[in-house]
DNA sequence: TTTTTTGCAAAACCTTTGCAGTTGG
DNA sequence: CCAACTGCAAAGGTTTTGCAAAAAA
């Protein structure tokens, strides 16, 4: 994978769609990567590969990492699984169509905001009519000050 | 580093302000230290750590890969110097203060279009005021589709 | 001279790949 | 049965770190 290119989302709503999604696709269901799909299922955030490999710091089994990888990517090309990064750091999984909102990172505090996709309308709206362009803030955050730092920054 | 934390820009216009700006922070102008920075005010875009250890493909001495991170970790502490991810890969440097267009990055055919900072200010306006957030863009870029890949997408 | 910076080597971190063996359908 | 998948080990790409030698002020 070169670009951070998304294929179309899926959009499972629980665990057992997902695998049923993937048996229509044709793919295994194999035991390790039922538990990459439940460890996205189970997460109520996005998570990184490590966590995913360390079942989520015990609560499922232990699986390989380089496997999870491999799955991950599978995952993401049927479009059952997304992934986005917050920051530097390892990338940060989800399972496509259950939460679908849009992050902003203070730059200062690193707090991160979640906010639901409909509430960046206006603002694909006027990229779109400027640029031409279908933004999605999926895959990077917004990065800037949060209320709070500004406050202090300007102090 | 652990956040993507961009220091206050110093926004030296040139080399030699750039140089300036060093000694006045009591900073050493070596060789290792001048070529970065060189190679910096060199180039036309944004460009890795190991573009500017290969001397900018030959027109310029190499220099030492460690050291140049080393340089550029300094050089953005003292607000010299800034870098932004635009997809996967090496982080891409830039002096700051020379040229302030952010970029939206095309998921599907990789193109990037600069545009002028103030092109983005109704959209930092908005963020502003519906989430107390002062967004910069000019970490990571917007990515979407744009509208060339947009209408084959529906084709 | 003294403190900063360098160059090299090694490691750390995240991710991908090769391969022989296992397993799901 | 056999193609798909696994686990392990090794490597790849990017960035950081330790340390003795070199160089800037």
């Amino acid at each position: 994978m070169t670009s951070p290119h998304t294929g179309p989302s899926l959009d499972a709503p629980d665990l057992d769609s997902a695998v049923g999604a993937l048996r229509t696709k044709g793919l295994r269901v194999s035991a390790a990567r039922r538990l990459v799909l439940e460890a996205l299922y189970a997460a109520d955030a996005p998570i990184s590969a490590e966590q995913i490999a360390d079942g989520l710091a015990g609560r499922l089994p232990r699986s390989d990492l380089a496997s999870v990888y491999r799955n991950l990517e599978t995952l993401e090309q049927v479009g059952l699984v997304r992934h986005r990064h917050l920051g530097h750091g390892p990338g940060l999984y989800s399972p496509a169509g259950v939460d679908d909102r849009e992050f902003l990172v203070c730059d200062s505090c690193s707090r991160v905001l979640g906010v639901e996709r409909t509430e960046l309308d206006p603002v694909r709206d006027y990229i779109k009519e400027r640029f031409g362009y279908e933004a999605a803030f999926s895959h990077f955050p917004i990065l800037g000050l949060c209320a709070e730092c500004a406050r202090e920054e300007s102090a």
